[in-house]
DNA sequence: GCAATCACTTAGCAAAGGGTCC
DNA sequence: GGACCCTTTGCTAAGTGATTGC
């Protein structure tokens, strides 16, 4: 959790208070009732989508004025005067998507920026054959206009083996440019859609279903009571789920056991229903052994047998993980559909143990181009409906059994829909950055104000939506932070005003942290928590509804996920300016560039199980250290003997002895350094996640301009998939890019 | 106005992949 | 060439926030 509270400025005495304590109790009474009622509703079985007329009306409409180029030309003309605008003096070098221009930079006017709207309109022009709708053909990725990138951007960076000219491409010789003749497609460089459409044209050939049951060979058995019991082919496939799972503390836990009981009972025939009543008396080993030696076999088969699972892979892959969106063939992230299994939700779920059931074409809806060629149901199947609604960038959907939640196929995070959305996001946080002190002094303001409301939103700065209770674990955040969730010590550990939290977030990973605040702040969460319960909600008056359209005033855009973004972001960049030290090596500085983002990921909270095999990793490394310390001072003490031995000796030979002692010497310590490095950041690393901070909170711009800083290849801080997330940022961001 | 719904992002875990070492 | 171990990828749950509709 990144709460808001980085000040320390002068305390202030609280001002006048409200006593409402019964009004929170309404509140609470009004949950209760609302709870029932959805969970009704729920149980309703919704059949809201058939209206695709009406939409197919609208889309008409909709490409109509897109083909009028009148409004492009207006949007284009106005871009020109933003960007003329926007060109304060200062050169903008994120590819026209640089900062938002501001009307002026006082402090004043800090909150006056454009809107996500008039930011798409800052792009240039798509191009002219993008408003087309057909696909004429997918095109061959060959961007002429693509600006020509400075050769020194190019060393050492594999990806850019797609991007390469053609330079480099003869350098490299003919047998790569055969593998990879298409060049990637720089969609940074074109205009976005800003009618809110996401694409003009989508094909697809549907998703993939799980495999269909395969029973059990007769002679894995299951036994009831000890005795062996012949189950029916579905409550079998259900008995399976459970016993895939029989070394997992799952289904040690009460609630698992009883949920999956009673849900395996609903596929079960009348006689095994009344024969199978004790979840205790069923014997499942022999299957899970029968599934462990299947897992067993697997890995033991030949490399022929391995060969062609991974051929039949990536024929499905090639058939069903790609789309055509927009003239550009582009990767799908998850185009399998999820098997049945049991749901394993996280932390104290209610749910656990419940069968998730297996989706059938019937339950699926495909989104796709009115125009193109629409995927086809399995024979004899028919889909639940198929529309064309391009305000959304779905492909396929369905609706899951356990929440009553839609799931969705979408595309990969190296697509144009995926890339400009997240290119968005950082700059929404750039600009936050650039009034985040205006919008801290105002509510640091609010903390004086009467209105409870006012005072309770000014200090929540982190999301935490309503939750159902009994539906989903029991998390919370910052607006459904509860009175139990904190403790307030006047004093502790010799810091004035100190607020304890502890509490599970998300996924149920426990936030606990002790942070001194100011007294103003500690006043008011006194006062927030008099006459309440500890169940009781800390900010009642509070909700994300409510904070979000608060900050929606104070910025465009801005909402409590924006903080998280920001304070991420600019911490790796204050972190890394920090811990970079010039005269150190590539090692280190990577060293130093890991530490600065696990900075953010303790900030942020990623936290992860020590890995299973921890604690043998650093015995290993460990073993490789002291294996080297050795070799070392063996070849410390060869070079000192070549040493006197050239003293005495004094001809060339010795001499060439000496040198190349030396090397092995040098060699030798920036190994074991580089082995010292790695000891210290896995061990820093023990509990943290780097990942989740990497890939969703840090400006990739950040990182490239680091590495092009200190000369360090991106392939050390990103992998292959990271890289193809962040091609943009990898192809835009100049050494000197600022967050 | 507000709950419900929908769309999309963020999250950690576990299996698979693949490199290294013997 | 097989075991081992780290990294990557896939999976899907669990969030956030905007929109819808009563």
């Amino acid at each position: 959790m990144s709460g808001d509270h980085t000040h320390n400025d002068s305390q202030i005495e609280s001002g006048s208070r409200v006593n409402d304590s019964h009004k929170h109790k309404d509140k609470h009474k009004d949950k209760e009732h609302r709870h029932k009622d959805h969970k009704k509703d729920k149980e309703r079985e919704k059949s809201k989508y058939s209206n695709s007329e009406h939409k197919d009306s609208s889309e008409k409409k909709h490409r109509v004025k897109q083909k009028d180029g009148l409004d492009r030309h207006k949007d284009k003309e106005k871009r020109k005067e933003e960007k003329i605008r926007s060109f304060d003096g200062k050169p903008k070098k994120e590819n026209g998507f640089a900062s938002p221009p501001r009307v002026k930079s006082e402090p004043d006017n800090d909150g006056f920026y454009l809107s996500p709207k008039h930011e798409k309109s800052l792009k240039r022009e798509r191009d002219e054959d993008d408003s087309e709708f057909k696909p004429k053909k997918i095109k061959v990725e060959n961007d002429k206009k693509a600006k020509k990138r400075k050769p020194d951007d190019d060393e050492d960076i594999k990806p850019k083996k797609k991007t390469k000219d053609k330079k480099n491409a003869a350098a490299d010789g003919k047998k790569k440019a055969k593998k990879e003749p298409e060049e990637k497609w720089k969609w940074w460089e074109e205009e976005r859609y800003t009618d809110g459409s996401k694409w003009r044209f989508l094909e697809h050939k549907g998703p993939v279903f799980a495999p269909p049951y395969d029973p059990l060979p007769s002679n894995v058995k299951f036994y009831y009571d000890g005795k062996s019991f012949k189950l029916g082919e579905k409550a079998e496939e259900v008995a399976t789920f459970f016993a895939k799972m029989l070394e997992h503390e799952y289904t040690t836990k009460d609630i698992f056991r009883k949920n999956f009981f009673k849900d395996w009972r609903k596929e079960m025939t009348s006689e095994e229903k009344g024969k199978i009543t004790d979840l205790t008396k069923c014997d499942f080993s022999e299957m899970s052994e029968y599934f462990k030696a299947q897992s067993e076999a697997r890995k033991q088969m030949s490399k022929e047998e391995k060969l062609k699972i991974k051929e039949e892979n990536e024929r499905l892959l090639q058939e069903y993980g790609f789309c055509v969106m927009d003239n550009h063939k582009e990767r799908i992230a998850n185009f399998r559909i999820e098997p049945p299994g049991l749901f394993r939700g996280r932390g104290d779920h209610p749910k656990m143990g419940m069968l998730k059931r297996r989706i059938r074409p019937e339950d699926i809806i495909i989104n796709c181009s009115k125009d193109s060629v629409h995927p086809k149901p399995p024979p004899g199947t028919k889909w639940k409906e198929v529309r064309h609604d391009n305000k959304v960038t779905w492909l396929v959907s369905w609706t899951e059994n356990i929440q009553g939640s839609i799931k969705y196929i979408m595309l990969n995070p190296s697509s144009r829909i995926k890339g400009e959305k997240d290119w968005q996001k950082y700059e929404t946080a750039r600009r936050l950055k650039k009034c985040v002190d205006r919008i801290r002094a105002q509510y640091r303001e609010d903390w004086k104000s009467k209105e409870m409301r006012i005072r309770q939103r000014s200090l929540a700065l982190r999301a935490g939506n309503e939750k159902e209770e009994g539906e989903t674990a029991d998390t919370v955040g910052c607006c459904s932070l509860r009175v139990e969730h904190i403790s307030l010590y006047p004093e502790k550990d010799g810091q004035e005003y100190v607020v304890e939290f502890d509490f599970l977030g998300k996924d149920s990973i426990r936030y606990y942290n002790k942070v001194p605040v100011e007294k103003r702040v500690f006043k008011n969460l006194q006062l927030f928590m008099e006459n309440k319960q500890p169940e009781d909600d800390l900010f009642d008056r509070l909700n994300t509804s409510i904070l979000n359209k608060h900050l929606q005033e104070l910025m465009d855009g801005l909402t409590a996920k924006v903080f998280r973004t920001y304070n991420a972001s600019i911490t790796l960049q204050q972190q890394l300016k920090e811990l970079t030290s010039p005269e150190e090596n590539i090692p280190a500085k990577i060293l130093s560039y890991n530490r600065a983002n696990r900075a953010v990921a303790i900030l942020c909270n990623h936290q992860r199980a020590p890995p299973k095999t921890f604690e043998k990793s650093m015995q290993n490394l460990q073993g490789k250290i002291d294996a080297k310390k050795d070799q070392l001072s063996d070849a410390k003490r060869e070079l000192k003997s070549a040493k006197a031995d050239a003293k005495v000796r004094r001809d060339e030979k010795s001499k060439k002895a000496v040198e190349s002692k030396k090397k092995a010497v040098q060699r030798i310590e920036e190994q074991l350094m580089k082995l010292e490095v790695q000891a210290t950041d896995r061990e820093e690393n023990k509990q943290i996640a780097l990942g989740t901070s990497k890939l969703n909170y840090l400006d990739p711009r950040i990182s490239v301009a680091w590495c092009k800083k200190w000369g360090i290849p991106v392939e050390k801080i990103y992998n292959k998939t990271q890289r193809e997330k962040f091609a943009w940022a990898i192809d835009m961001a100049e050494e000197d890019y600022e967050f």
